[in-house]
DNA sequence: GCGTCGGTACTCGGATAACGCGTGTCCGAGTTGGCTCGG
DNA sequence: CCGAGCCAACTCGGACACGCGTTATCCGAGTACCGACGC
């Protein structure tokens, strides 16, 4: 049960987005040398994002890619999900309906007492993260260190070159 | 980020053992052929399980696995760190070390705001699991389904052929 | 001088390979039970 | 009839292939800017 990476790239990409003008877009390639990543792959990710609504893209020169909505309109629940798809960790595949008294019209995802236990740990996990929005991040960050904003511009202002 | 299938097979394995008498093993065959499950795959699940100390394993004739203490003593995290190893979903990466004041060496597991918020989440899945144990999932079985154990046991009978 | 048109460079977007891990299978080590042989 | 020793069958345990998903990359479609040309 392992997380895509991709969905690391996409919270910080998220969060640096937050510094800037929001009517100013950001190139996949600067995000990328940001921290180092490989730019067509983090591309990949920011795709799922604007599928999912998160970001908007523009193309051509001037282009790139801006957050759709405030940032504190935008949960980690819901870039997470953007990356990962929405269907949940542990998949119950029913194998009761193989068992004793199983039968094939019962959805077990509701009846099976496991299923429904892993259900729940799953909603925990979902909901903690639905509780945190992209601005709260920033906002922490921000308090621990107050010159993020202008280190981070600072840095994408030097990778226009 | 999808759960390992055999999480399913370990987690309705235990359960089912909880109906048999505690001093007599099951084999991997048999725990197989209750849900039609390929065995020898279902060994390897099994053996995580006697690694993590959930199990016990004995080899031979009359042989095979049988829990290692009483089911209330089982959460579902024991099963499911078993076999999915105890790692984190989310892996930080420490991609913050090539951002603009990065440091080799700080701990950004737990310095950064993102990590800690997915820990977070990751804590509050566990700490989910890790409130039901293997007793209290078949006590609801048995309550909903009263016949259950009777019908375990003759199904485990049956397979003795 | 001003507007329009064409070219060009730049960006996203989706289609396309390579690697790694989960999935599945197999055979060997160890042990117990039963059978046989001898007393 | 009883006990000891040997054989055989059964079980777990780890080592060995296969397939799918994540990871990574590339090239084409579309667009905005810039310059040139004509009026």
């Amino acid at each position: 049960m392992r997380m895509n990476e991709g969905v690391e790239w996409a919270l910080h990409s998220c969060v640096n987005m937050t510094w800037l003008d929001q009517d100013e877009a950001v190139t996949a390639k600067k995000l990328a040398a940001f921290y180092e990543l490989p730019a067509a792959y983090l591309n990949k990710q920011l795709q799922s994002l604007v599928k999912a609504g998160i970001l908007t893209s523009t193309s051509g020169p001037r282009g790139g890619f801006r957050l759709a909505r405030r940032p504190d309109q935008i949960t980690l629940l819901d870039i997470v999900t953007a990356i990962e798809g929405r269907e949940d960790a542990f998949r119950c595949e029913g194998i009761l309906r193989k068992g004793p008294g199983g039968r094939d019209d019962v959805d077990y995802r509701a009846h099976c007492e496991l299923s429904m236990a892993m259900r729940q740990a799953d909603l925990a996990w979902r909901k903690s993260l639905a509780g945190k929005t992209v601005a709260d991040i920033a906002a922490t960050v921000q308090r621990k260190h107050p010159n993020t904003r202008e280190g981070t511009r600072a840095r994408f202002e030097s990778l226009r070159a």
